[in-house]
DNA sequence: GCGGATGATTAGGA
DNA sequence: TCCTAATCATCCGC
């Protein structure tokens, strides 16, 4: 547009009526016939201009070509310049610098803060560890949903920046192409410098609010992994059967006193391939479950003191405390359970029996015992609502007020006590 | 799909 | 800090 003034200057003589630029013969009425013939081709000029699009490409080149060379095209053409220049002048204001968009920042910092944008070093597995650590932490399947997360969050990663790059690259071309078409038109209408600079901004604009959309998505990708990474850790999965067997083991065998102490905590979790944590949760829900229906866990407790009893019995029989690998082994001492050996379990064989059951007797008696628990079993089908305690099973551990009798303060528990009944301890036999 | 079983979470108490 | 009790969310057998 600098040049435009020459251009102007040079071409005085020729111009529009009505405007300024026009020289002051041109400007007063219609009189001449240098004037309408002028008038005519100024007509013909803006027709030619008006119909050019429609015409197919051969045919506008060669009318370009004709436009460019005609004689009027000077005087025309600074006549748009100034009409250009008033028009760019007042939109000009209307189009500052903008702020940086706030959610495009927001955007971009927590891309950042993922681990998306920037350099990748752990954003992702931060997020995962705090994650993890939040939710208490899961030992084993710990590393494995870790290192599923970083995986996921990589590949979104790649996907941006790839994504990223297409738009940019995109843009850039797109950018180039128009302002080689602003280049080639300037040579026929007025294009200034800035305006294309103008258009140019124009292109980044859209562009930009694309690669927000981008962001916006990858933004959403971000959370869904979080999100379902947390839900997966909050998702429950049953213990295997193995582990249950352990845990209920232990709960029986210490029916009186359901408390394990942290060192028994530990065994077992260890045992089981659980946390501690878990451990815990099995049993504060196995102690209010089982004291809100000890009726239905009956056939359980049954069971697990044949299985008890079966195991003293080869114990016995084998003239040792044998160490069943399924169950816990040592006798009563910190940081380790007896199960095959269990008073509690004793009394519920000695239930059975109606008879005074001595623990020394784990013997040759045990295998009858088992004999005609297994006969009482398979009889009664288990517990029944009418079985008083001297029958079946008695929850000898549990008082009137629904609290395990006698219960010490869980967590000094080392070994479990025995209800008023118990003629054996843990620790016995 | 339904309902019971079960592991996890949460609030409140000692 | 650990417990109970209630509740949620999911699993799993029918």
């Amino acid at each position: 547009m600098d040049e435009q003034p020459r251009l102007m200057h040079s071409h005085t003589g020729v111009g529009m009526a009505g405007h300024p630029g026009l020289p002051q013969h041109m400007q007063e009425g219609t009189g001449g016939t240098d004037g309408d013939g002028r008038k005519q081709d100024i007509g013909d000029i803006l027709q030619q201009i008006m119909t050019i699009t429609d015409q197919s490409l051969d045919e506008a080149q060669a009318r370009k070509h004709a436009l460019n060379c005609h004689r009027m095209k000077p005087a025309l053409f600074n006549v748009l310049c100034e009409i250009k220049e008033k028009t760019v002048l007042s939109i000009r204001g209307a189009q500052e610098e903008e702020p940086p968009d706030p959610q495009l920042m927001r955007l971009d910092n927590m891309l950042l803060a993922e681990g998306v944008s920037g350099p990748e070093k752990g954003g992702g597995s931060a997020a995962a560890a705090a994650a993890a650590a939040a939710s208490g932490g899961a030992g084993a399947d710990n590393s494995a949903e870790h290192s599923d997360y970083r995986a996921k969050l990589s590949q979104i990663r790649q996907i941006y920046h790839t994504e990223l790059e297409k738009y940019e690259q995109a843009c850039n071309e797109f950018t180039t192409h128009v302002m080689n078409l602003l280049r080639e038109q300037s040579r026929t209408r007025p294009i200034s410098p800035k305006e294309i600079e103008r258009m140019v901004n124009i292109i980044h604009r859209k562009f930009s609010s694309i690669q927000m959309q981008l962001k916006q998505s990858t933004c959403e990708a971000v959370m869904i992994l979080r999100s379902r990474f947390l839900d997966a850790r909050r998702k429950r999965r049953n213990f295997n059967k193995q582990a249950t067997e352990i845990l209920n083991e232990y709960f029986y065998s210490h029916l009186s006193n359901p408390y394990p102490s942290e060192e028994a905590k530990e065994e077992l979790a260890k045992k089981c391939a659980i946390t501690v944590a878990q451990v815990s949760n099995w049993f504060g829900n196995k102690r209010i479950r089982y004291k809100k229906n000890i009726g239905k866990f009956q056939e359980e407790a049954n069971m697990y003191a044949a299985r008890t009893a079966v195991n003293a019995a080869n114990a016995s029989s084998h003239g040792s405390q044998a160490n069943s690998p399924s169950t816990p082994n040592s006798a009563g001492s910190a940081g380790s359970f007896n199960m095959s050996n269990s008073g509690d379990l004793f009394m519920s064989v000695q239930s059975l029996n109606g008879d005074s059951y001595q623990g020394a007797q784990v013997g040759a008696n045990v295998q009858s015992q088992v004999d005609t628990l297994r006969h009482v079993i398979s009889q009664t089908g288990g517990y029944s609502e009418g079985l008083t305690a001297n029958q079946m099973y008695s929850p000898q551990g549990i008082n009137a007020n629904g609290g395990w009798q006698d219960a010490p303060t869980p967590s000094s528990v080392t070994s479990p006590t025995e209800g008023p009944g118990s003629v054996h301890s843990d620790t016995s036999n």
